[in-house]
RNA sequence: GCGGAUGUGGCGGAAUUGGCAGACGCGCUAGACUUAGGAUCUAGUGAUUUUAUCGUGGGGGUUCAAGUCCCUUCGCCCGCACCA
């Protein structure tokens, strides 16, 4: 019989969505539960990506074991469907976003469903639908009473020709993507969210999470906690202070000069005092082109401008020292000025080296500062520090705050990294922000009982004249009535940001169709949090971090009964094209699913996404290895003309069979599915050499495989004659004592040199190998008229025989 | 620049703890079958000057033993806050 893929993958999927047969329950609770999730995806244009299906594909195994192991699984799949391509794509072609949307979501499903991945269809949400984003305009709502959804002016870029906000991806060497129209930044009154009172929660609760170790390095990274101080300089002659943040206070007896952010207030408030503010402002203005990304990268080669008039005294040997201002300083870190130490800071160095600015060494220890900067901590010791000179840098840290402190010009500091969220998009497809702004009563939350807040129709999605929201047009929606007070007022048109809709997703598959609350409690108790998150490593430390923070102010107002959204995250590697480079349409190098799905089927493209390569890894496509995959799959249905009967695992197949359970087994719960594969795949070379396999072996065979290429074990399930579904049966059990042999072969080492290999019993001891290894004719003719120094016996491994 | 990851045959990759480098698959070579085929099966396949030696990006080190540990160096990939 002909491996039927088409016909199979058909059959079986109708069945499933017949027999409901992914359908958790909210009601059994009699079985232990396991919450699988995987990142819902933004439904684009293009269709899916074959990268999307290698996370899917993970998790839809480990939720299908879990299933056969008697887990009551969910795992369920929505849309992430707010954003910039789709509004961007309405734009250009004048359709309206909701529409270009649903066609997307309808490809999308298609694809999905086309893979057999065992998704809870019954519990589909989308983010665009106002029973979705009532709740998510709710969340924000609660934010914002509680005080953590502030507006201030933050620069963004913007078009000068499509007069409208940028994302950074849109600008490309200084200009628009689009219209290649010069873009700046530009000051906008934006909505911020208060992620940073959550930093220190943030980095400390990763400790008790099942993270993938790099995840939680980059989101502490991310975080950036740093210790160290706040500083007052005084502008001489003045009252005023620059107050400074250092993670140095230290080396405070080395600063030779400051550096503000070229936006720092004082650069303005000292304007009449500059006498070359002409030059100033010229900086100012270049400064204001790039994004703090370009600044950071041109870090090799500084620039600045001296504010000449105005000069800072050192508060602890009162010198009097130059203030500059530098695109390398940012505004949004620390206090946007800084001490430059240039013998103890590589950036301040290199600033200090260019403009010809005095290098000071107060840690001894290393290099000659004039030639580089010496930045270690460990092994300085203080001179030219006045009272803290001899001390070892760490203690010098402690006596200077203290000092600080004392004195009153400063005091000890812990720092973030971390920036608050802009919360704001100038943009129509979005979550309508539910506030009202009153002359009289200034920003004031609708009342809950007026949400979902509906994005209003129209026909017109370009941006407003100064790059406002496209929703500012429309004028009757705009204007209302103060919830307060009932006077006129108009309601905010900015949107919120795609990312809001993802912070929270995952609850609502809990329950999705509560029209009282964004899930009932009962529910919520009961399923998290999630088990397991299967996600794109790019998106660690924004939508990670973002749902993290929303769910512990959840947590905080009791609305969630956990702490973290996600016990466990584990994240894969990206599929690229078979020239190894990035997928991208400009390359050339799409793969389609579609297409390989057609020719090889769903159960080849998950086997070979799951064969590709090690799971986290990033790894090219290649069309020979899904042909291996089908040739594997096309081996595996012809078992059946070898099938015979018999209810336990044969004498020849027996070790191999439970080592293979062992080895499976195991390998998917580490995400190891490459050699999962590889393993089945080598159980049936074994079968290969004794030309038959019977039912027992047939059954564990295909239960295994199962996860992986759910159609075509299905069929053999029902060709063997077992009974009920594949789907229905239990997970394979091995026994440890027959997947351990009782002969193994050893190796024999002279010098660290294989010269001999042996088979002894397993339980030999070393002294046992030992003897047996020097017994040998060829070992002992080898080692003849040398002095045997050593011997080392590992067991189970090796005998290694140093001899001089 | 900062943060993270990574480098092993012709290719994708394998190698819990330092213990036989190259599992499994692709490709390639030879053979069988054959209605001559991009099918299937069998055998072989790291390199070389082949009783052996060399070999996991480069250089150095620790060890009886290093892909694995340490130091150093180079290359490639991902993220960098308004793409998702």
């Amino acid at each position: 019989m002909k491996y039927d893929f088409k016909g199979i993958e058909e059959k079986w999927q109708k069945k499933w969505d017949e027999n409901k047969t992914f359908e958790a329950s909210n009601t059994d609770k009699s079985k232990p539960k396991f919450y699988g999730l995987v990142e819902f995806p933004y439904p684009s244009g293009h269709g899916l990506h074959v990268g999307h299906p290698r996370g899917y594909t993970a998790i839809d195994i480990i939720t299908r074991k879990k299933r056969l192991e008697g887990y009551n699984v969910l795992f369920p799949m929505g849309w992430d469907a707010f954003g910039l391509p789709t509004e961007n794509f309405a734009i250009k072609n004048n359709i309206h976003p909701a529409v270009v949307t649903e066609k997307n979501v309808e490809n999308f499903k298609r694809q999905l469903k086309m893979l057999g991945f065992g998704f809870d269809w019954s519990r589909e949400i989308n983010t665009t639908d106002p029973n979705y984003y009532k709740w998510t305009q709710w969340i924000f709502l609660k934010l914002f009473e509680k005080g953590l959804a502030y507006k201030t002016k933050m620069p963004i870029n913007f078009c000068t020709g499509c007069k409208v906000g940028l994302a950074n991806e849109e600008v490309v060497n200084g200009v628009c993507e689009r219209c290649g129209s010069e873009v700046v930044q530009k000051e906008k009154s934006q909505w911020m969210l208060k992620i940073t009172e959550y930093a220190q929660r943030l980095i400390d609760d990763l400790s008790d999470l099942d993270y993938i170790e790099r995840v939680k390095i980059q989101q502490t990274n991310w975080i950036g906690r740093s210790e160290g101080a706040e500083v007052d300089f005084k502008i001489k002659g003045t009252d005023d202070k620059i107050r400074v943040y250092t993670t140095r206070p230290d080396t405070l007896f080395g600063a030779t000069y400051m550096v503000l952010a070229p936006e720092h207030p004082y650069v303005e408030k000292y304007k009449d005092r500059l006498e070359n503010y002409a030059e100033v402002e010229a900086y100012k203005l270049e400064a204001s082109k790039k994004s703090d990304f370009e600044r950071a990268e041109l870090d090799k080669n500084k620039t600045g401008v001296m504010l000449k008039g105005i000069t800072a005294i050192d508060p602890v040997n009162n010198a009097e020292i130059p203030i500059w201002i530098s695109d390398y300083v940012l505004v949004t870190y620390g206090t946007g000025a800084i001490m430059a130490v240039p013998a103890h800071d590589t950036r301040d160095w290199e600033f200090a080296k260019k403009f010809d600015m005095p290098i000071i060494e107060v840690v001894a220890g290393g290099e000659d500062v004039q030639s580089e900067a010496f930045t270690d901590v460990e092994t300085g010791v203080m001179v030219n520090s006045g009272f803290l000179t001899g001390m070892q840098v760490e203690d010098a840290k402690k006596a200077i705050i203290d000092f600080l402190e004392k004195e009153g010009i400063g005091k000890r500091k812990v720092n973030y990294k971390l920036r608050d969220w802009v919360f704001s998009r100038q943009r129509y497809w979005g979550e309508p922000i539910p506030l009202v702004n009153c002359p009289k009563c200034g920003w004031v939350a609708l009342p809950e009982s007026e949400l979902p807040l509906q994005l209003p129709d129209t026909k017109n999605f370009e941006p407003g004249e100064s790059g406002e929201s496209p929703l500012i047009k429309i004028r009757d929606w705009v204007e209302t009535t103060c919830p307060k007070c009932g006077g006129h007022a108009e309601r905010e048109t900015d949107t919120m940001p795609q990312w809001a809709g993802s912070s929270w997703y995952f609850l609502r598959y809990i329950d999705p169709s509560n029209s009282d609350f964004l899930a009932g409690m009962e529910e919520l108790k009961y399923w998290l949090p999630v088990d397991w998150y299967n996600g794109g490593m790019e998106h660690t430390t924004l939508h990670l971090l973002y749902s993290r923070f929303w769910h512990k102010f959840l947590y905080d107002i009791g609305v969630v009964p956990t702490k973290e959204p996600y016990q466990k995250r584990t994240s894969h590697g990206m599929i690229l094209g078979e020239n190894g480079e990035k997928m991208s349409k400009s390359r050339g190098n799409v793969i389609n699913p579609d297409d390989v799905v057609n020719e090889y089927g769903a159960d080849t493209f998950r086997t070979y996404e799951m064969f590709i390569g090690a799971f986290d890894q990033a790894t090219p496509w290649s069309m020979n290895g899904v042909k291996g995959c089908y040739k594997f799959l096309e081996r595996v249905w012809n078992l059946q003309n070898i099938l015979v009967d018999g209810d336990a695992y044969s004498k020849e197949l027996e070790s191999a069979m439970h080592k293979t359970i062992k080895k499976v087994t195991d390998d998917y719960d580490r995400m190891k599915f490459n050699t999962g594969i590889a393993a089945l795949m080598a159980f049936i070379n074994d079968v290969m050499k004794v030309e038959k396999i019977n039912k027992a072996e047939f059954k564990t065979f295909i239960t295994l495989l199962n996860p992986v290429a759910p159609h075509i074990t299905e069929e053999l399930w029902q060709i063997a004659g077992f009974e009920g579904n594949l789907s229905d049966t239990k997970w394979p059990e091995y026994d440890e004592a027959k997947t351990i042999d009782d002969e193994i072969e050893v190796v024999v080492q002279i010098n660290g040199k294989i010269r001999d290999k042996m088979m002894i019993s397993a339980d030999l001891d070393p002294k046992g190998m030992q003897d047996t290894a020097l017994a040998s004719d060829k070992i002992k003719e080898l080692i003849d008229g040398k002095q045997v120094v050593k011997v080392i016996a590992v067991p189970k491994k090796l005998i290694n025989i140093v001899v001089k």
